[in-house]
RNA sequence: UGUCCUAUGGUGUAAUGGUAACACAGCAGAUUUUGAUUCUGCUUUUCUAGGUUCGAAUCCUAGUAGGACAACCA
């Protein structure tokens, strides 16, 4: 009896609409503009028209909102698609707004021909002060009543490249004293002598928004048309546009956008940090993009799962990180494949275990999954083991090492701290131990009952690897709430890079592989890793109740 | 001194006029050869004031708070 799962306001609307016949399938569309890479944001954009589209049966298309030349280039389209389709979605049609750039200009003509668009020699500063204020009506331009005979000489030669960029533009004709400042006659088309990423030189005027989304839609017959929230006073234009082009009338529904704590969202921003170089690109394991968190070891089930419990709906929101990091924990608690790896080595030295002896202990490669076998380790006399491992004046309830004390070594014996080894500077450089033979991991007859477990690596056959640990990328909460430059906010530890020392198994490393590194975290390859030279990327650290003990 | 949108635990999201619930976070405990995982229990919630109703988180009115709107961006 599978619980039914409530539904979000858009799969109401959808479901009514099914009901009520109006639809018999739907069709959605994600629409991202081509200037940026995809980030959190986006992906709840995503699962949420592609989700909606499997859910109840139709299709989603992909269509880049292509009407800005100057910041729109192939090289995002590229990438966004790559994000659409790792994300685990696959879109009906790739469509592009540009490809109905002549069908938006035959309905600028209608529109004129309509006397509901006229072309206007307002500058853009003349063109604000005629807007008004939200508590002002505005004032009609000199230009509002020319003849639909002369605006459509004038639109035409806009479009043969007559006038220069900002010398014209077409305006539609609806009313400078509307309550709604987007209907205070809007601007439909612009001069731009741009290239264009698709279309190059064949045009010089250029569609707003306004003027090639809804459209855009309507010529798909997009059914359901989501967006999110900053474009609600647009509705009342989209559906402007439908009902005098007499179109097909797709609807808009608007929904929060994800907003998350410790993260910006905003594509501009982004690129602002990838151009001042304050990370290393777009794909940066740092970045919120879904190219950064791709390569930082984030997987499509995690953020799948993720958007689907934040929810959907219309009120703001900031979203605690910790929930995604939940997600990724939990997907790859089940996926990642368990290894030992000292990230601050402390060498311990095994006096009663024969010098020269090297012995291979098996060790799961995951618990969680049955049948993923085991793998196995080499073990000597000389190991290292994690230097937060051992204290030396340990406080109570510390269960690892200590003069004294024993512990599990992870698949392998009891040891027992007899000698603290210093330096002349009083640093510890070295432990004295001695093992139980009789306790040995599977096969324990020693009847003793220790509680810590730690990892380690064997001294001799260690492999030394980058590792790279990624921290927030900023420092407040709540990105929304400073106002002075948000550069100012960065963690300046955001990225720590160690040399550790991984067991001999690392070398096999691939780059699908998921690992556990026991005790420190989820970790996989980073793209500039090479076999020379491991480089592993911590995609985010294991729960650990110690150290939040520790805090206290 | 306008219009629109929104208001439920710390954070999100449900409850669709009939016992306010789920997840994350937090706290406590059990299990554990990862202080992980798993399991158990607990803390904490309807912005305010009126109204409609047998009954309101839900409907109505007003207030308050937050957000959006004055780009030839999307």
């Amino acid at each position: 009896m599978a619980e039914e799962k409530s539904l979000n306001f858009i799969e109401e609307i959808i479901e009514a609409d099914l009901q009520s016949g109006k639809h018999q399938s739907i069709v959605t569309r994600f629409p991202p503009e081509p200037n940026g890479y995809l980030h959190l944001g986006h992906a709840k954009s995503i699962c949420l028209n592609f989700g909606l589209s499997l859910k109840y049966g139709g299709y989603t298309n992909l269509r880049f909102d292509d009407t800005n030349p100057v910041t729109e280039e192939t090289e995002y389209v590229e990438s966004i698609k790559d994000d659409v389709r790792w994300l685990g979605f696959n879109w009906k049609n790739e469509l592009y707004a540009s490809d109905y750039f002549h069908h938006l200009y035959d309905f600028a003509l209608l529109l004129i021909r309509k006397g509901l668009a006229y072309v206007d020699d307002s500058t853009s500063e003349e063109m604000a002060a005629q807007k008004g204020t939200p508590t002002t009506p505005g004032t009609n331009s000199p230009y509002r009543n020319r003849s639909v005979e002369e605006n459509l000489k004038l639109f035409q030669d806009m479009k043969a490249g007559v006038y220069k960029d900002g010398e014209k533009v077409l305006r539609a004709k609806i009313d400078m004293a509307h309550i709604n400042m987007l209907m205070r006659d809007p601007v439909l088309y612009r001069i731009k002598h741009a290239h264009h990423h698709r279309t190059g030189n064949e045009w010089c005027i250029y569609p707003m928004y306004d003027f090639a989304h809804g459209q855009s839609d309507s010529i798909e017959k997009v059914t359901h048309s989501i967006c999110t929230l900053e474009f609600v006073p647009h509705r009342e234009l989209y559906d402007w546009c439908i009902k005098n082009l007499e179109i097909y009338p797709s609807k808009q529904y608007e929904f929060a956008r994800l907003n998350m704590t410790y993260t910006m969202m905003s594509k501009r921003k982004l690129l602002q940090l990838v151009n001042e170089k304050h990370v290393s690109g777009w794909d940066d394991p740092r970045m919120p993009t879904l190219s950064g968190v791709r390569r930082r070891g984030y997987t499509p089930e995690a953020i799948r799962d993720f958007c689907d419990r934040i929810g959907v709906a219309k009120r703001e929101n900031l979203i605690d990180i910790g929930l995604l990091e939940f997600c990724v924990r939990e997907h790859l608690n089940k996926v990642s494949q368990r290894r030992m790896v000292v990230f601050d080595p402390l060498k311990v030295v095994i006096t009663n275990y024969e010098n020269g002896k090297t012995e291979l202990l098996p060790s799961e490669n995951n618990p969680e999954q049955e049948g993923s076998g085991t793998r196995e380790m080499p073990f000597s006399n000389t190991i290292f083991i994690e230097r937060d491992d051992f204290m030396e004046v340990p406080p109570k309830k510390y269960f690892r090492l200590a003069p004294g004390q024993m512990v599990r070594l992870k698949s392998a014996y009891i040891i027992k701290c007899e000698e603290v080894i210093k330096d002349a500077g009083g640093n510890v450089v070295e432990l004295r131990c001695t093992y139980l033979p009789e306790s040995k991991s599977g096969q324990d007859t020693s009847g003793v009952h220790v509680k810590g477990v730690i990892h380690w690596v064997n001294a001799a056959t260690a492999l030394p690897v980058e590792v790279r640990l990624y921290d927030r990328l900023f420092r407040v909460e709540d990105l929304s709430t400073i106002e002075d430059d948000f550069r100012g906010y960065l963690n300046p530890e955001s990225l720590k890079a160690v040399t550790a020392m991984a067991e001999p198994s690392m070398l096999r490393a691939s780059a699908s592989d998921r690992f556990q590194f026991l005790r420190m975290g989820y970790f996989c390859l980073d793209k500039d890793s090479t076999p020379q030279k491991l480089l592993f990327n911590r995609t985010v650290t294991l729960k650990d109740m110690w150290a939040k003990e520790q805090k206290k």
